[in-house]
DNA sequence: ACGCCTTGTGTGACCGGTCACATTCATGTC
DNA sequence: GACATGAATGTGACCGGTCACACAAGGCGT
């Protein structure tokens, strides 16, 4: 360990060839573990190494190599669970990767901010994951020109893409279809949704579950309600929900509408889930500390971001460290916020 | 707009050169803004420029001039709120000054594992943030190596440090003045105070600024409990006091401690505020939701976070855009949550 | 003893920019 | 008209690595 008072330029290898009078080229082959190097040379770089604390500068190599080792996250929020969650199972296998991980907020869906988000996400030459669960993730995604390795978080596509894509998701369409089940076979004579917004125009892969529970049961299918992401969209979409007598369950896009849900229902005197029974999506840690805690569908984000990691990983390098973190099915986790309908409907 | 069918190498400055007719080096004045350049020898580059759909190489550039316009979040944590809002204000004015932002997550806070994130943090040769609310963030901020420019978010510390400190921070002592304060107007005897845990062994703001209220007012002072940083540690923590009918109000280290001791209040039959009256910190986004909707003391995390990339940018850069933006103050905001105390104490 | 292959090591160019300096040319000054 | 001056541009080295290739020494087959 040597002390190297103020700040003075790094060693570089050639400082260390001279250090340890080799070539600058042995020492690349010595920190790349190049099997043509005599044992006792080796040693004698490795130990100038050591002496002057040399570090392989990152920059020069990603200039040289062209690998940059680096992915970089692009997405609308970073505050949400499950953003959150996802951007932390990728940082994670990345780590595990020794990539470095690069985050771009996209604070506007509006085409000039994202396609300079895009810019600066490919300028770092890298891969880059796009979490595209809103209009802005999908355009960014859109964005990406060709030859840039690309992953995308997405919702559930409608039909599953033939052979290998560059998306991952969880089964949304089966998380809201046990949802919806178990709601129904608590004896509710039908469930209404609120709605998260839909990346796309096309009808979500939850709405498309919710609806299939509601055909095979034979229950009617109320228009779904639009919620936005947070909970004062789903406070405001149930405070209209609560006029109708007839609402006796409510499943929620995610935990947060749900959570709006709860106090929509508890500033009109209905209680859950006494007259009406709520679930959400996602199981947010704070779900079962409501009162009432809340029915949910846990959602394997972090798996999701880890998959996504090893899917851009594989891309990324020959060396491709194949069957990926698998990501667990949705789980259907009840609480006290589902019950019974009230007696006489 | 020419398509370039396949991805080929992306055009360099030498590629524009010969386009243009000059030499690379006019290409470089002329991305960069160099005053003496002939007009039409400028058109001529800027033309070629758009021809080629070159990009100046973000890795060559930081390796050639040594600047990298990188900042890297070191954090213990990405999914809580205020860990979640500083990364974002992060972001938001690293985004504004074209700076590219990395984030590494110190999953232990075990010496090896953080010496190792602090290492490939320096590696990219840019500026380091380090959120330091727990001991992991606290033992990378000191394991930092002296010349790296470095911003640490701390807690409060005890006595401001004089001059020109790399840290930023929140008034907590105030926040849990006023919070405090709060709750004694309302007639409690005392509040007792559910902590988070402290990232040094030191008391912390919070705890101190509780204290000085409870000096002030005269009210004798209750042992802090340990509460962790989740609802899972509110809600245990809550369950004791919860058999001590003298407790009549709670102050928590943050929200998602309130959250759990809403829940155990609730689960041993006390009534809120009825009986006991609760008051967190952050105001996270959910607070206003709950039933009972939380008081709690609103601290500007998204502030804070571009406050120090300001402070981290100037340190990074001559042309410092002083004045960095300021950080709110705390703000106490009532809700459901808090009332005066039973009638008969 | 000769050539050949393998092992260990060194040399030069290159990645795509920047920087310091040299060069050319037009202009103003005495 | 000679000369200093400044604007416009070009040349070479450099940042810190990697890559392709050259080259010397040693082992082996014939």
């Amino acid at each position: 360990m040597n002390v190297t008072g103020h700040t003075r330029r790094p060693a570089s290898i050639r400082d260390v060839a001279t250090a340890a009078g080799v070539s600058y080229q042995t020492v690349s082959r010595v920190i790349n573990g190049h099997p043509s190097v005599r044992p006792s040379t080796r040693e004698r770089v490795q130990a100038a190494i050591e002496e002057l604390g040399f570090r392989r500068n990152a920059t020069a190599l990603a200039l040289a190599s062209g690998r940059t080792r680096t992915v970089t996250v692009l997405t609308a929020n970073t505050t949400h669970y499950g953003y959150a969650s996802i951007l932390q199972g990728i940082e994670e296998a990345a780590r595990a990767a020794s990539y470095a991980v690069g985050i771009g907020v996209l604070e506007s869906a509006e085409d000039a901010a994202v396609a300079a988000e895009v810019q600066r996400a490919t300028d770092t030459g890298g891969g880059i994951v796009v979490i595209a669960y809103d209009p802005a993730g999908v355009r960014a995604l859109g964005t990406v020109p060709a030859g840039v390795p690309v992953v995308g978080v997405v919702e559930t596509p409608a039909s599953p893409p033939g052979g290998e894509s560059p998306w991952v998701w969880t089964d949304d369409r089966e998380a809201a279809y046990q949802a919806t089940r178990h709601l129904l076979a608590l004896g509710h004579a039908t469930v209404h949704y609120v709605a998260i917004p839909s990346s796309t125009r096309r009808t979500s892969a939850r709405t498309s579950g919710w609806r299939q529970a509601l055909k095979e049961a034979g229950a009617p299918e109320p228009r779904p309600a639009q919620g936005g992401w947070g909970p004062a969209g789903g406070h405001a979409a149930a405070l209209k929900l609560a006029r109708d007598p007839s609402v006796t369950a409510i499943l929620c896009g995610n935990d947060d509408l749900a959570l709006g849900v709860l106090r929509a229902l508890h500033e009109t005197g209905r209680s859950v889930p006494g007259e009406v029974s709520v679930a959400g999506f996602d199981d947010a840690p704070h779900c079962a500390f409501l009162t009432p805690s809340l029915t949910t569908v846990r959602l394997d984000f972090t798996g999701l971001g880890r998959a996504a990691f090893a899917l851009l990983h594989g891309a990324l390098e020959e060396s491709a460290p194949v069957a990926p973190h698998p990501v667990s099915e949705p789980e259907l986790v009840v609480r006290e916020s589902s019950g019974p309908p009230p007696a006489r409907a």
